[in-house]
DNA sequence: TACATGACTCTTA
DNA sequence: ATAAGAGCCATGT
């Protein structure tokens, strides 16, 4: 079930972001961002790999960064595909936002 | 079968 | 503008 979920996730385009509530729309699941959350948790034994550090919360926030080992290896990621992080959020997120829908 | 859990989001005070 | 509460869906025990 969570294969459409890491599907969406590997079609986030390097450089940009997208939300938990936005794959969940895109699957139907107008509500399942919780879902999708709990999906990305999985996401790190999976392969091919999955670019979880793409996907943040409706905020812009990187609220998963915790579940990456260390606290700065989500937002080191995110800054070498050249997107700004500042104090744990995504800078200009509303114009590096992805949406999903776009690309189905 | 039933209950608890989670990287979320939206609606009310 | 900030904070607290309730919904939501798939999994695991």
């Amino acid at each position: 079930m969570y294969e459409l979920i890491f599907e969406i996730v590997r079609l986030v385009p390097k450089g940009r972001v997208t939300s938990y509530g936005a794959i969940a729309e895109a699957l139907g699941m107008r509500s399942g961002a919780r879902l999708v959350g709990y999906a990305m948790n999985l996401s790190h034994n999976v392969y091919p790999e999955v670019p979880a550090h793409r996907v943040v919360n409706s905020a812009g926030l990187l609220t998963g960064k915790f579940h990456f080992g260390t606290p700065d290896k989500m937002q080191q990621l995110l800054e070498k595909e050249g997107v700004v992080v500042k104090n744990d959020k995504v800078v200009s997120f509303k114009e590096l936002f992805w949406n999903p829908k776009n690309e189905l």
